[in-house]
DNA sequence: TCTATACTTCGCCACATAACGAAATGAAAG
DNA sequence: CTTTCATTTCGTTATGTGGCGAAGTATAGA
């Protein structure tokens, strides 16, 4: 039951749902997750914590960055059917489409320049 | 975007997810499920709220008896899925198993008698 | 019509959660 | 080894949520 709520939860976040949609089609750097959802790097490292607890999202660090991805193939089942469910159901959400726009931009973006940029926002 | 998170958020609750678990099989009036639950009346009528604005859970006035069950046919798919999410990672639950006993016996119990019970208590 | 009763709504309180900025952490670069 | 800087942790604040009991609503029965 436990497991299931620590997903159910992490779900019920608008953010959070974004944050997963975002990482559908990539892996993304903690900076790009930041520089979309229009939030505070401690905000949004608290959400993708949320997210790793429950599983739905997986880590690595590489030198000063953090890349989180979905897990694929080593996924739980109430792991994978949560972001099915989550994929399937928001693909056509405006919110999901805006992102995406907004994700393109910033992927055609140097990341180091990104994340300069956010620190002098 | 909206429509999904209301469902996110109402399966956010481990008493909305046992709710939901017991309506499985069968449709239960208010007062099974309060009895199930050991809530408050008034607590289990606002998670019943949450679930029903949901989409998840559909309500039936008979009398003075509310009777909950969940939506067959008719339900939108992003119901259906999380009505399946939930039934196929609870069904193993220690949780979801005690209340299915304790809901046998809540069932072989007369409904006036259970209710009138609940009031003096 | 009056009472009993099944449930809901309201008002309140305690606690959880999301947000931010400041300070801490840790890794790379100078 | 000092500085830079990407990210996290911490402390604080505002808002949300779950819980209860009391009062309200609506329906059945006397």
């Amino acid at each position: 039951m436990q497991d299931i709520l620590a997903i159910t939860k992490a779900l019920a976040d608008e953010n959070r749902l974004r944050a997963l949609m975002m990482l559908r089609e990539q892996e993304l750097c903690a900076c790009q997750v930041i520089e979309v959802l229009g939030l505070a790097p401690s905000t949004v490292s608290k959400h993708m914590t949320i997210l790793r607890q429950a599983g739905l999202v997986q880590a690595r660090k590489e030198g000063r960055w953090m890349y989180y991805r979905l897990p694929q193939r080593s996924a739980a089942k109430p792991v994978k059917e949560a972001l099915s469910f989550v994929k399937a159901n928001l693909a056509e959400s405006v919110q999901a489409k805006q992102d995406d726009k907004k994700l393109q931009r910033v992927l055609s973006v140097d990341r180091e320049l990104l994340c300069k940029n956010q620190i002098k926002k």
